[in-house]
DNA sequence: GCGACAG
DNA sequence: ATCTTGTCGC
C-alpha cells in the first residue's frame, strides 16, 4: 500500500514522475487552519529520528508530538530528499491522534527540478494540504526581497513561478516557500508569515526540529 | 565537459 | 544533515 522504497536515482525518478499527475495545484487551501504540523528529520550516522509536531493554527501552542527511529535506507541525492525521509514521517504521521489541516515540510515543494520536492510527495500520499519552507536556495532565480518582514518576491525556473522568496523578519535572510499539495502560494505565503511571530522559521518547523534531535539523542 | 545542488 | 568557538546584539 506504500511506495516501495527505490533501488536506484533512475527509479527514484520515475517514481517523482509518476506521483506528480496527482498533485492537486487548485488550491485555495486553508487560511485559518486549526491544526498545523510540522515535520523534521534529524541524522546520526546511520538513523534517523523523524520528528512531527502539530500546533494550534491560532495560539501556535503544541497539541500533540510523535517522532519515530529508523535506519537510514537511501543516501542523499539532491531531488531526491523525499526518499530519504518520507517513510519516517508517513510513519510519524500516521501515528497522530489528531488530523492536521496543513503540513509544513522542511524543504521544497514544487521548486523542484521535476516539480515534485517533498511537499509534493508528501502532500500526494498523505492527501492533506501541504507546503515547502526551505532554508537556503535549491532551484530557480530570483531578486532579492525588500528588507521588511512579509516582502517577497517570485522564484522562478525555466520561465514559470515556482514558488516566493519570502522575508519572515525585518533584515534577515529570507525563507523559500513552495507550494505542496491542495494550497495555493498566496495561502501558502500567509500560512508561513502566521506561524512566524518571532523568529525566522515556522513555529511548526522549529517545533519538530528539537523533537527530531531530542529523539535521536535519546531523550 | 565542469560545477551546483532542499536536508 | 553534521562537524564546531567565539562573538555580536537584544
Amino acid at each position: 500500500m506504500q511506495t516501495q522504497a527505490p533501488r536506484s536515482v533512475a527509479e527514484a525518478e520515475a517514481i517523482q514522475d509518476e506521483l506528480r499527475p496527482l498533485l492537486d495545484l487548485t488550491g485555495p487551501g486553508p487560511r485559518r487552519p486549526s491544526l498545523v504540523a510540522g515535520v523534521d528529520v534529524a541524522y546520526a550516522g546511520d538513523r534517523l529520528a523523524a520528528a512531527v509536531a502539530v500546533l494550534d493554527g491560532g495560539t501556535l501552542e503544541v497539541v500533540e508530538q510523535v517522532t519515530v527511529g529508523a535506519p537510514v535506507a537511501f543516501d542523499y541525492v539532491p531531488g531526491l530528499l523525499a526518499f530519504r525521509e518520507l517513510p519516517a514521517l508517513l510513519d510519524a504521521l500516521g501515528r497522530l491522534t489528531v488530523t492536521p489541516d496543513l503540513i509544513v515540510c522542511d524543504g521544497y515543494g514544487l521548486a523542484h527540478p521535476r516539480r515534485f520536492g517533498l511537499a509534493c510527495h508528501l502532500g500526494v500520499l498523505t492527501g492533506l494540504p501541504a507546503i515547502g519552507v526551505g532554508k537556503t536556495a535549491f532551484v530557480g532565480s530570483y531578486a532579492e526581497p525588500g528588507p521588511e518582514r512579509g516582502s517577497a518576491s517570485d522564484l522562478t525556473l525555466d520561465g514559470e513561478v515556482v514558488g516566493r522568496v519570502l522575508r519572515t523578519r525585518d533584515g534577515v535572510k529570507p525563507v523559500f516557500v513552495s507550494v505542496g499539495h491542495r494550497v495555493d502560494l498566496d495561502t501558502a505565503c500567509h500560512n508561513v508569515l502566521a506561524l512566524t511571530p518571532s523568529y525566522r522559521l515556522p513555529e511548526t518547523t522549529r517545533v519538530a526540529d528539537r523533537l527530531s534531535r531530542r529523539a535521536l539523542a535519546g531523550l
